[in-house]
Order: C-alpha cells, then sequence, then structure tokens
DNA sequence: TCTGGGGTCCTAGGACCC
DNA sequence: TCTGGGGTCCTAGGACCC
C-alpha cells in the first residue's frame, strides 16, 4: 500500500468542478421571459417524463424521472410549465458555457452536457486566490450566456464533487484541509460520485455507513469486498489523486440511438424502418467523428410498464469491414434485427449501438477481400454536405417511417440559437 | 392513456496460446 | 489411481454516470 501511494498519487492537486444549475430548465427560461420566478420542468423524448427542473419546481417537490402524468393537475392550472426536450438548443447553449470556460486557459475536460473539471494544480493558487478565480468564472459565463453555475473546488475530482453540491446554494464552494471531515461526516454515501444505491447497499453490510466512514475504510478490504473503484473514490476522499482530467474527449468509443415509440409497434416492417432511421442517425455521427464501425449491436423491447407479454433482446455482430456507409450499416442492422425479432409481441423501442471504431482512412483489408470502394466515401460526403444545407433533404427510403410511430414532441420551444427561422421576437 | 437517451469502465469467464 | 502452470485477448453483462 505505501508503496502504491509513493508510486502512483501525487500530492497537491487542485480540481474545480463547475456544473450548471438546472440546465435544461435555465435554457428554457433564458428566451422566455415569462418564465421568470415560475416552476419549469423539461420532459424527456414522448414527453414522458420528467429530466430537468427549475428551482421553483423543485421547491414543489416535483421528482426527477417521474412521469409527467402525476402532475398534471399542476400543469393544467398554470402552476407547472412543461417543454418537450429542445436537444439542439440545449447542445448549443453548452457549445457556449464551455467556450467560455475555455477563455480562462485552463486544462479542461468536459464531462457532461453542463459539467466541466478545470485541472487548477499548476497555478497554485491559495484560498483566496481560488475564490476570486470561481467568481471569475461564475460571473463571466453569466455575462456571456445568462447561465447560473456553480462552482466546486477540492484536490480530487471526487472532493471537486462533492463541493459542488455544497456550492449548488452557496454559488462556490473549496472543500480542503479543516472543513473535509465535518462535511463528509453528514454526506450520505450515495451523494458520492461513482457510488449509488446499490453500492451503498453493500457498503452497508461492510460497516461503511457514511462518507467519512468510506474516508477511513481499509482499502484492502474495499477491494475484497467491492472493487477497486471503490478503493479508488476512498482514496480520492482522502486528497489523493487516482483520477486525472481527460483533455481528449473528441471522439465517442460507441455511438448509440435510440428511441421509444409513441406508439407500439407490432409490424416487422415498421420496426425495421425505425430501426433504419436511428441507424442512419448513429452512422452519421461516426461520420462526423471521421471513424469506421467493425461492431454492431441491435436491441428490441416490448414495454417495462405494461401488461403485454415483455420480451427484449440484442444481437450483436462484427462487421466483415469497417464502415461508416450507411447502406452497410442498414443492411447489417436489418440482418441482426431479423435474428432477434419474434412475431406477436407489441415493441415499445429499438436502437442500434456501433462501436469499435477505427480510423476513416487506416483500412486493414486482405488478399481475400475486394479492395475499398472509395465512391462509398465520396455519396457519404456529398449526402452530408446536401443535409448540412437543409436538414432531411436526402435519406434511404428505409427510414421512412409513419409519422404515428415517431416520438412526439408537443410542447417544444424554438431552436432559438441554430434557426434563422426560429429567431427570438422581441417586440 | 402516459414511465428517456446516450455514454464509460470494470470484471468474470471463455477461448485461445506455449 | 493420478492429468500443470502461466499467460493474453475478447466479450457480455453489470454498474455506474449525466
Amino acid at each position: 500500500l505505501e508503496l502504491f501511494h509513493t508510486l502512483f498519487i501525487k500530492p497537491n492537486n487542485m480540481f474545480a468542478l463547475i456544473d450548471c444549475n438546472n440546465f435544461y430548465a435555465s435554457c428554457e427560461k433564458i428566451f422566455n421571459p415569462k418564465l421568470k420566478n415560475k416552476a419549469v420542468a423539461v420532459l424527456s423524448n414522448n414527453d414522458g417524463c420528467i429530466i430537468a427542473r427549475s428551482k421553483e419546481a423543485k421547491k414543489l417537490n416535483i421528482e426527477m424521472g417521474s412521469p409527467i402524468f402525476k402532475y398534471k393537475d399542476l400543469v393544467q392550472n398554470n402552476i407547472l410549465h412543461i417543454f418537450s426536450s429542445n436537444f439542439v438548443l440545449y447542445g448549443d447553449m453548452s457549445k457556449r458555457v464551455m467556450q467560455t470556460l475555455k477563455s480562462f486557459l485552463i486544462p479542461m475536460e468536459i464531462y457532461s452536457i453542463d459539467e466541466a473539471f478545470l485541472d487548477l494544480t499548476t497555478l497554485n493558487l491559495n484560498y483566496t486566490e481560488l475564490l476570486n478565480l470561481a467568481a471569475q468564472i461564475k460571473n463571466r459565463i453569466y455575462k456571456w450566456t445568462n447561465i447560473e453555475v456553480s462552482v466546486g473546488i477540492g484536490k480530487t475530482k471526487t472532493l471537486a464533487k462533492l463541493a459542488n453540491k455544497q456550492a449548488k446554494s452557496k454559488g462556490i464552494f473549496i472543500l480542503c484541509g479543516n472543513n473535509i471531515e465535518h462535511i463528509l461526516k453528514k454526506t450520505d454515501l450515495d451523494d458520492i460520485w461513482g457510488i449509488n444505491k446499490n453500492l451503498k447497499k453493500r457498503l452497508y453490510k461492510i460497516g461503511i455507513y457514511s462518507a467519512f466512514d468510506l474516508k477511513n475504510a481499509n482499502p484492502i478490504l474495499l477491494k475484497k469486498s467491492l472493487s477497486i473503484n471503490v478503493v479508488k473514490i476512498s482514496f480520492e476522499l482522502n486528497e489523493k489523486k487516482c483520477l486525472d482530467i481527460n483533455e481528449n474527449f473528441r471522439n465517442k468509443k460507441s455511438i448509440c440511438s435510440s428511441r421509444s415509440f409513441a406508439e407500439k409497434i407490432e409490424n416487422f416492417n415498421d420496426l425495421k424502418k425505425s430501426l433504419c432511421s436511428f441507424a442512419a442517425i448513429a452512422t452519421k455521427k461516426l461520420r462526423e467523428q471521421r471513424q469506421k464501425a467493425n461492431f454492431l449491436s441491435v436491441f428490441i423491447t416490448t414495454s417495462f410498464h405494461s401488461d403485454d407479454p415483455f420480451y427484449s433482446n440484442s444481437y450483436q455482430l462484427s462487421l466483415p469491414f469497417a464502415t461508416s456507409y450507411t447502406p452497410d450499416i442498414l443492411k447489417y442492422a436489418t440482418c441482426a434485427l431479423k435474428k432477434i425479432y419474434k412475431k406477436n409481441y407489441l415493441y415499445k423501442k429499438t436502437g442500434i449501438i456501433l462501436s469499435s471504431f477505427t480510423c476513416e482512412n487506416a483500412l486493414q483489408t486482405d488478399f481475400f477481400r475486394p479492395l475499398p470502394n472509395f465512391k462509398k466515401d465520396a455519396l457519404m460526403k456529398t449526402l452530408d454536405s446536401i443535409n448540412k444545407k437543409k436538414k432531411n433533404s436526402i435519406f434511404f427510403a428505409s427510414e421512412k417511417i409513419d409519422q404515428k410511430y415517431k416520438s412526439s414532441s408537443k410542447m417544444l420551444s424554438f431552436k432559438f440559437t441554430t434557426s434563422l427561422d426560429e429567431l427570438l421576437i422581441v417586440k
């Protein structure tokens, strides 16, 4: 253990986690002044359940993840204002926030759509300087994007995450030195990054009941009864860095596209059409990161929440050659679907996952395989450039789905920042 | 009536190798 | 009667994240 510490754990690190407050709900509020001080919630695809709440909505005890029909009365009485998820808007606002953060020229990892880590280690700041920097970050992001953020600072990413929880009420919080023990004692295990309800139960079984207990736990015991990740979390609570920031976030290692349907689908052809439309979306994303896939997985499932007979299955296949050519993916995805489709079930959802990527212009071939067809790449380039000018100008016949199965979003706000036809009008 | 979508990482076990 | 020891690589499934 001593050896491990001296070899791998470097002292004197400092990380900040910047997290946008109630991000999706905040994005809706920016462009709609009528929503000021009102409770706002954003719904999942298909307008199913709640995935974001403004602070006013949180005060009404509206739960994350619960289906919207539970709050029908609040919506009808204009107490709760709901929106379909507008990922084009949120994605663009996220980009603006991240660009603002980049202007500080500090090593940075974009961790999610509304969060980023900064590695402050080399800046060597004292407590007051840290507070000043955090305030500057908050102010600049608010001034440039109108988004409010919380800044949490700690000696490891795990502590910065925890500090951010404290910062939700105070705006800025630095978790170090004397206050760590005090905070950890009143922190629930599942409020720690990387520990959920399930892991919490397993920790209870070995006599660890709080974040403070986990900090002081025996790493050998943690490794034996749980996993290496829990050991790392415990070290991180002790201000010993195990997790570094990852600045190379550009390329994804897998790309998934899936959706639940507005109406359940029984028929193979309708299921195939929607799968093909997801396959085309995933393949387009793959081309955007200039890579080709060697592996795909297709899944189908009936509803988890109905009395209909339940069936869920998936099929994985290795592609005979790396490809980002939509017709190739459509063909193999359809093959995979045929393997798992069963008649007489009411399907609610399907999707595709592409993985095992290689660089688009480094193709491995062999003696017995035809040479790669460069015309395929040229065709996809043309297709993408046409669709860039006007979305969905060209698509494959197999993608054409019946409107009634498409997931619905009835309360969609405008794409205020990305579409000339949907600009905010000020009278 | 109505219950999301998109990711990463770890581990156990199988299939190989000598 | 008795059948080794030490590896690597791959994958499915689980567990976690937002």
